[in-house]
DNA sequence: TCCTATACCGAAAAATTATTCAGTATGGAA
DNA sequence: TTCCATACTGAATAATTTTTCGGTATAGGA
């Protein structure tokens, strides 16, 4: 497992909340796990994008996590079912409105050259200065 | 320039917003911004916790997106202010709420061990069917 | 001329995250 | 006995992001 370097602090709630919203794939799995689908074998199938090993292991993690409970049938096949545990419930609507956001400002990420070249001020700005500039304004 | 070799699907709206989100530094110069740290040298004071170069670099890529908007003053010394552009205003309602969510959640993380043994059902389960299983409950 | 403060950038290195590949294990069916 | 489907895992590699280091440029002051 890996050992980080630099650590993290899990006393901001922005860290805390990237563990999980900021994976590649947890987003994707969770989404998927709301709208009720259960088994890792249909989540391989509903998620192509990626391989079956990389959502087990956020899967996994988000099961550490308290996000998402596991409950093993021991019948044959062997059968598996995840589902959201109530803290899990509570990301689903704020997946929503990120999604949402992102959807709504997608052009400004794909243009990427919003504000292709500096504002400059005219000759008059040329006066103020850094102090005021710092101060107020 | 970094030019990736996975390509990254820009018409997911959870893939855009954390472009925005999802980068290590950018909430933190968002959250400065917003509470009125305009100038760069306010924001390296601001933000101990890495390097002026970082901040940089991720305030550039806020402004090529649009979020952030970049004024320059021609006086001396040199003076460059940036503020939050009207979409990049939109952002401050989502990371309260995400930072919201990871402090009162933020144990989970910490534990990682909310679901320390998988839940095995009685023995009578063992009669349930995978094809049952899969098909409702 | 050299020093200051401001703001910025290129490129290598380090750290982290994601992906691939090759396995394990269970229990029934052929 | 060998095969299947299910669920899962270890470890190497690749991809990406973050960090560090050293540099540029402007214009005034000593």
């Amino acid at each position: 497992m890996y050992e980080r370097k630099i650590k993290e602090d899990l006393d901001c709630g922005i860290v805390v909340a990237m563990k999980v919203f900021g994976a590649k794939w947890k987003p994707c799995i969770i989404d998927a796990i709301s709208r009720g689908i259960k088994r890792p074998s249909e989540l391989h199938r509903e998620i192509t994008s990626t391989s079956a090993r990389v959502i087990d292991m956020q899967l996994s993690e988000l099961v550490d996590y308290g996000i998402v409970s596991k409950k093993i049938f021991p019948g044959f096949p062997l059968c598996v079912e995840y589902s959201l545990t109530e803290v899990g419930e509570t990301i689903v609507p704020i997946l929503m409105q990120l999604n949402q956001w992102g959807l709504k400002n997608k052009d400004l990420v794909k243009n990427k050259d919003n504000q292709p070249l500096h504002v400059e001020l005219p000759a008059e700005a040329r006066f103020i200065q850094p102090r005021n500039c710092l101060a107020n304004n």
